[in-house]
DNA sequence: CAGTATTGGATAGCGTCACTATCTTGTCAA
DNA sequence: TTGACAAGATAGTGACGCTATCCAATACTG
């Protein structure tokens, strides 16, 4: 197809798109002459995950091409490769502490390993930090009862995970990752309006 | 303190502190003349909520405004309170659609009552369409299990809300939103490693 | 085959945002 | 009384994510 079309299809308007080919997030066209080219499914695929990397997962278009790259370029090491996928992913981490006391006694409470290299770590501390400093800190309490819930969607995640192909792996891994934390966050704000609907008893 | 001390308790530079004063994010000192003011405690634990809330919570500085608002000075109606402060949460809806299919049947899948006024219903159909059309979609399987887990955070958060204090609740609500999301996410991605690194049996 | 439309490619501009810097005027403290 | 600091006002900055315009080279259309 042609580009306008592509831009028919998708709803994203025509400079957009030529943004993004510029910005190389999106593949160019299968070329049929010096003044055109061919789109097809697979342009408008990409144009919906890169809408759905900016404006749902809140990422910018850097980072977002930095995602697109991992995704479409794995290297063999899966572990290593979702590592860097994800550090791409908000909240970024800004000047590397070393230490993460709030971060390590946390991991540690819930039995899992201190790493203080994996990106997670840091965006633990500051999350928690920031808690703390906003005056609602991370109790003990709230730490097991987060930790059991939080390790069954995790194993729900991994169990589900194609172990075959790797490049698969790698783009579940990610997307899962980047996509739904905001379906959990939504669904966390629902759980929360209809749990305070059923204490007040159905009343407003 | 002087104005100089309190940039230097928070690390917060002087022009931003000023910046924060005529957004209307910081409340004014107590003026002790026409060029000089007081500012106590509370300043500093203000800025620490700022800095969350923008740094951490990823809002805007006129979103945080909102939320400050909200928190400062309730309304009678709890529920409704704490609905207006949520809007201003990220991920923020765009169009309303006034139709919201694929939101809707994940909630009464869940056995939730459905109401297409909460924000979290728009934002739920965002992220499940963007899932969608990223290709990672959300299957029942998934649904069940993150609706399990969900619930038991929620109730947890619920069950320790304070239900004498309104305003306290408030707080509570909001900060308990917008600050414990970026923990559940960091949460989440770690113990995505640790269910990797443990089905791996140790090895890289 | 003339004429209009469209495309790719390049470049420049725009509006928002979150600061940041400067300047003025007044004031406190030594 | 002098020099550092403060408040308040205003303008400027750099990044970001588009958006608009131009141009030359085709491609369709009648």
């Amino acid at each position: 197809m042609r580009i306008s079309e592509l831009v028919d299809r998708t709803g994203v308007p025509l400079a957009t798109v030529k943004y993004y080919l510029r910005e190389g997030l999106l593949m160019p066209g299968q070329a049929t002459g010096a003044t055109q080219a061919d789109y097809d499914d697979a342009h408008v695929e990409r144009l919906g995950l890169i809408r759905a990397l900016i404006d749902v997962a809140g990422l910018s278009v850097k980072r977002a091409k930095a995602v697109i790259d991992v995704i479409e370029h794995p290297e063999s090491d899966l572990v290593r490769t979702i590592g860097r996928a994800l550090e791409e992913l908000p909240p970024y981490g800004g000047s590397d502490a070393a230490e993460y006391p709030r971060a390590k006694r946390a991991i540690e409470a819930l039995g899992q390993v201190y790493d203080p290299d994996y990106a997670a770590v840091a965006q633990l501390e500051r999350a928690l930090a920031a808690a703390e400093a906003a005056g609602v800190p991370m109790t003990d309490d709230r730490l097991r009862a987060y930790g059991g819930a939080i390790m069954e969607l995790a194993e729900f995640d991994i169990g589900n995970m194609s172990t075959t192909d790797p490049a698969d792996a790698v783009k579940y891994a990610v997307l899962g990752t980047a996509l739904y934390e905001p379906v959990i966050a939504a669904m966390r704000r629902l759980a929360h309006q209809d749990a305070v609907y059923r204490a007040l008893g159905g009343s407003s």
